[in-house]
DNA sequence: TGATTTTTAGAGTAATTACTCTAGGAGTCA
DNA sequence: TGACTCCTAGAGTAATTACTCTAAAAATCA
């Protein structure tokens, strides 16, 4: 029933995230969907527009979790708040893994980019703001605006990184869930110095949650059983 | 007097940080050495090769750097080192941006990649317990792991980050400088609840000297004069 | 000097790939 | 029914690009 300019958009956005757009041609997209190049291109005039298309989806997606109204915030609220948004960000992570590619291509598409990251480091600081006037987090307003810049920098790479370090993610639904818990830990790492009051007494539970089954420095340094180590004498 | 091996090494770095390896073609190369294509093949006999010549290049001068013996260890000195540290991963700057494309691609290098940043985190590891062992930083095991982390998601992502909101950087000499400095400075900010002693000294000292300019927020999100904003209502 | 190896040029190619064009089906409305 | 618009197929193409091949210059060596 969803039409095929949908269709479009969904299979691309499984195909990227998989193999990367790079390695993803426009007859390939057609070929997974069994229609036509032409008809593909009767919908979307170029590549570009795809992904443009796709970036409008995931920002507005974001936003939209972004803006809505939470009422009285705890730390616990918030995390499981951010869990969404990152899980968010792994559903478009192809994104954030050629950003810099997609942004030199195209003009429009950058400053489209730049206000949406404005918008979001914006709204970042209200939530923080928030959490700091409600006495969970002690902190000024220049180590404000540093976490929320770790923030967004740790949430933005951590798909990407994940994916330089363990290749095999993008396959493995149960890793993917396992990774982006820890995503949310490494968050409640920057986080825990600055955390008062409520956040202190659940802060161990919260840790202990997201902590990975297996250990952190397991899954990110990748020991995993069964792999060879190579190189480095 | 260089090699004609090292000349094609330099020239596809400058190249490729400028442009991306992606568009950066081996006839580009040669063309920009005043070479063959077939002497460029002669030497590499791909172009995955050139990029894993560069990783060579790249981890080797890193894991010297932090081979290096350094004595005893203060807070400021460890700063100014991990700034030579960043500016040496500015240089290879393209290999972080790709870095998923290129682990893909060759799964050789993804193994000497993954032994390399384990190599990197584990030096890290005992930087930062040295400086906990001189009582400059108080913190647990669990929370050392998790500041590791945070500062390779920082140090590694830090460049593209910055390639994505600044697009210009890679032009502007002077603007690189100034988005290095606040890359350290978020460095500072990851470690400042942790500083004790002759670090909490030197902290707004420090701060001052790696603050930015044109404030902080002003450079990461881009409101800069002569730039039109678009979009978003 | 001549022989041999290393390095280089440069024309060429096979494959890929983003995209076009024409023509025809399918739905809608009069 | 016919006209008109929307959607689709699929063959085709122009351009790009990683890479090859042959032959000759340059360096090395006996």
């Amino acid at each position: 029933m969803t039409s095929t300019k949908e269709r479009i958009l969904n299979t691309s956005l499984a195909l990227f995230n998989r193999q990367g757009e790079r390695n993803v041609t426009t007859n390939h997209i057609a070929d997974a969907l069994g229609i036509s190049p032409g008809n593909l291109y009767y919908h979307f005039r170029n590549k570009g527009t795809i992904v443009s298309a796709l970036f409008e989806r995931y920002s507005q997606h974001l936003l939209t979790l972004l803006e809505a109204p939470q009422g009285p915030l705890t730390w616990t609220i918030k995390t499981y708040y951010f869990e969404g948004l990152l899980a968010s960000m792994w559903q478009y992570r192809f994104f954030h893994r050629d950003l810099t590619h997609f942004l030199h291509a195209d003009a429009e598409l950058a400053a489209r980019y730049q206000a949406f990251v404005e918008i979001v480091l914006e709204r970042g600081r209200v939530i923080y703001g928030e959490l700091r006037s409600s006495g969970i987090l002690e902190l000024d307003d220049e180590q404000l605006q540093g976490l929320m810049v770790n923030t967004w920098v740790l949430m933005s790479s951590w798909a990407g990184l994940v994916h330089g370090l363990r290749p095999d993610a993008a396959a493995d639904e149960s890793l993917d869930e396992s990774l982006m818990r820890h995503g949310v830990y490494q968050i409640i790492c920057l986080e825990e110095p600055f955390l008062r009051g409520e956040a202190r007494e659940h802060l161990e539970e919260m840790k202990a949650r997201y902590r990975a089954a297996n250990n952190t420095s397991t899954l990110l340094l990748g020991h995993v059983p069964g792999l060879d180590r190579t190189g480095s004498e």
